[in-house]
DNA sequence: TAGACGTAGA
DNA sequence: TCTACGTCTA
């Protein structure tokens, strides 16, 4: 916590363009991209009690699926994913937390960051993988559907901006 | 692993003074006093294939014991603790890996640097713990006994040096 | 793949 | 207390 502006802001970051890569998720808190260790939605509460989704992660744990160009992605819902070497069974997502904050985000037509997570080919010693900031979408849909599990599964459409 | 010099050391850490504190496990791995992220007991390899501990962080989850005065500590070996959210049932220690270095340490008198998590008091916001570099131990004893869930655990007793 | 004294937030 | 698209090593 030492480390953070504990800020958490919508929109772009100064300093941060487009294809900038980071090594470690900590990197994305201590720049500002994702104030989050560990989940994929990260999101802020306005004055009002409302949230708003700040970024998402697409690590490549989730079914997530990115469109035939970059512009577009289905983003998993947070809720889906059991933890298997722990053996807990799968549950049906909600509409809370994070998946509840892409809908806000959605309905008030207000920017999410979007990183992803990149693999390095052909690498022998120290990290194989990356992430990568993507820019500003829009969600523009979202839906529920029965995942791989026969649980409830949201999904969320998301579009670049301009 | 992009930020971490490979090389493990035994002994003390050039820069490194007791009393300092860290404030995050990553930080430990970047001075290089604990190159384990999450493991308490840190070891290396030595050539001729036997280990030898380097350092161990004693974070309060272990039912370790601290002397009257801070020259002498009990601290448990590896294995003990199940991960309780997941319900993993608790297991035999066994003396391998940290465990075995840690009496291999004791063998060949090899110093032990000794990390504590302490806490700061009545922090309102932010982080209300730290990570204290305790100084060299060395390991003296060790022994094998029941642990609280009936499963064997291992303990070593380790004594500031000089 | 599994195991490990992780980390932050609700 | 619990969850969460973690992170590293063997």
């Amino acid at each position: 916590k030492y480390w953070v502006n504990t800020g958490k802001q919508i929109g772009p970051i100064s300093g941060i363009n487009v294809g900038d890569e980071f090594y470690w998720r900590g990197e994305l808190i201590i720049v500002g991209l994702h104030r989050d260790f560990q989940r994929g939605i990260d999101y802020m509460k306005l004055v009002n009690g409302k949230t708003l989704a700040t970024s998402i992660v697409d690590s490549g744990r989730y079914e997530n699926v990115e469109g035939v160009s970059s512009d577009m992605m289905v983003y998993c819902g947070e809720g889906e994913n059991p933890n298997f070497s722990c053996g807990r069974k799968p549950k049906d997502q909600k509409l809370a937390r994070g998946n509840l904050a892409l809908k806000n985000s959605m309905d008030e037509k207000m920017p999410v960051r979007v990183i992803r997570r990149a693999y390095n080919d052909g690498v022998e010693y120290g990290c194989d993988y990356k992430f990568v900031y993507g820019g500003l979408y829009l969600v523009t849909e979202y839906w529920k559907e029965k995942g791989k599990f026969g649980t409830d599964v949201y999904k969320f459409l998301l579009r670049k901006c301009e």
